[in-house]
DNA sequence: TTCTTTGCAAAGCGTTTGCACTAGA
DNA sequence: TCTAGTGCAAACGCTTTGCAAAGAA
């Protein structure tokens, strides 16, 4: 692809989503960022988490509730998103990518994968509602 | 919920999405109902979509790449979207539901279930790559 | 009549983009 | 130097919303 060049707002912006396991949207990533370089613009954050994410160094999170969301843990994994609080949780939890053969046994094509996202209640709403 | 009164329109749109396989985003259904009512406005449609949506009689399927897309058949099944072309197809494929009691397994909180998107390259672009 | 739904147009929201300038190699 | 990245602001695409008029019960 094309060359890359070193920035410092794309290192920070890496090194933030690496320390984080909030699942932040754009806008959340611009606001922390801002206390670093008080003079970055969304655009700027867009175009590296876009970039960010197209290398596979960021994981993107589209639950189709508005804003996309990211994930600096590149790793394989899965999500769970709670519908009281909109919060999103790494699951830890057995593979489940033998859904992938299941999917591709009665298909005419080729499946290549999945994006599974879980939703449900999480523990602290639970605790809340009570 | 609220008093529903019967209305050409929303009737126009259930039949709409019952006779297709197609997926359509909202666009797509305004585009069509305006065949049969060309006064219909794209926020009726939205309205209506999104009423049907609430009450399970229409499947919204969000695949975060731009718009939203409708399915008219409300019984559980998975989807497959094509890389290349952006279709969406519906899979026939035996049940993958025992992938929620999987991720409840080490969860502190409530996994009710789950999205699955499959992705990959459809018989037809398959076809056309050769 | 009463309350829902409509058409229209404007606004909203998240995201992308054009451009002149800055900064990394 | 040369090219990639930045800040800014405007534009974009999809969706939602306010409002007065129309339509169902």
């Amino acid at each position: 692809m094309a060359n890359l060049k070193f920035s410092r707002q794309r290192e920070s912006i890496k090194e933030y989503l690496a320390g984080t396991t909030e699942h932040p949207t754009a806008d959340t990533v611009y606001m922390h960022l801002r206390e670093v370089y008080p003079n970055i613009s969304l655009g700027t954050v867009y175009r590296n988490l876009s970039l960010l994410s197209n290398t596979g160094e960021v994981l993107k999170i589209s639950c189709g509730d508005g804003s996309d969301r990211f994930d600096g843990n590149p790793n394989p994994h899965n999500h769970f998103i709670c519908k009281q609080c909109n919060h999103v949780y790494d699951l830890e939890m057995d593979s489940i990518e033998h859904i992938t053969k299941i999917a591709n046994e009665n298909f005419t094509g080729e499946v290549e994968g999945h994006i599974t996202y879980f939703y449900g209640t999480c523990g602290s709403c639970l605790e809340k509602n009570k």
